[in-house]
DNA sequence: TAGGATTACATAGCAAGGAGTGCAATATCA
DNA sequence: TGATATTGCACTCCTTGCTATGTAATCCTA
């Protein structure tokens, strides 16, 4: 038996994604963010002061990645973690006027990013190249949660 | 401006990648074996003894990172490095019998892996799927190289 | 043929993903 | 109400990606 990479979707997903990844590196790098932060600071745009459990529930991400992402993002200077008001186990997260303050340039290099990546395909050809990667990652998830119904 | 992850190409590659990598990191766990060895596995099962420069174009990964990996792999007992016949700073990269053995193993796990995160599609969509794959991944590789064409 | 450029590899350091563990606060229930 | 379970977070350690840098060997060329 062979192994062909270039036809091997785990091989292609894992190196289109280290791509967008330095892609969005290059844009950003100016900006004093990093793509690992993107995502929570595009929750935290859309709802500041959630808690670090919202956003690890939004976002897919193990809590512990987060409190490592949280922890940078606050070395920073991108956010503060403040006492939650009610339960004194959380804590919320706020953004700094900084993070803030870069918003609108952070969202237009997320956008060039996959204007770039997608730059060969037709509007048809993305929705449904995005409509795949939403059924592969449903069919991902659903297999670890009902592992017996693969084999 | 609002931002939506679940029709962000970037943020969905990456998810994808994350899930596929955490797929093929169970199947391979009992084998003694990481995801991040496979690439490499891959390559010296198909030709033993290449360097690893020719691993490194092979599989479009940057040289400290194939270093760091065959280190991992060389601990792990998986690979073993050799004098290159002819080149004083080259090394010829041998797997072990340990390697050799689980290879049929291997390459069943990783397309069980693909073949879980496609399930939900028929034939001619996985063949798009891959083949769209190929064309964002052509694409960013040139507006890397020729940062120009595109702004 | 000596000196500079290139090549092959190693190493250090950082980012961002994961698992595992521990702690303190909260919730639940007998 | 006291014991137990759960929850929210921090911390440690691992992997795998990157860049930057160093070193030794080889190649090239004036």
């Amino acid at each position: 038996m062979t192994f062909d990479h270039s036809t091997s979707a785990g091989f292609l997903v894992n190196h289109m994604a280290r791509l967008f990844f330095e892609g969005l590196r290059n844009q950003i790098e100016p900006m004093g963010i990093t793509p690992g932060q993107f995502p929570a600071l595009l929750a935290l745009w859309q709802q500041d002061g959630q808690t670090q459990r919202q956003l690890v529930e939004q976002l897919a991400i193990e809590q512990a990645t987060m409190a490592n992402t949280l922890n940078r993002m606050e070395r920073d200077g991108l956010i503060s973690r403040k006492a939650h008001p009610s339960d004194g186990r959380a804590k919320i997260i706020c953004l700094t006027e900084k993070a803030h303050s870069i918003r609108e340039t952070a969202y237009a290099a997320a956008t060039d990013v996959n204007e770039m990546g997608l730059a060969d395909l037709t509007a048809a050809e993305r929705d449904l190249f995005i409509g795949l990667m939403q059924r592969v990652i449903r069919t991902m998830q659903n297999s670890v949660t009902h592992p017996q119904d693969f084999q």
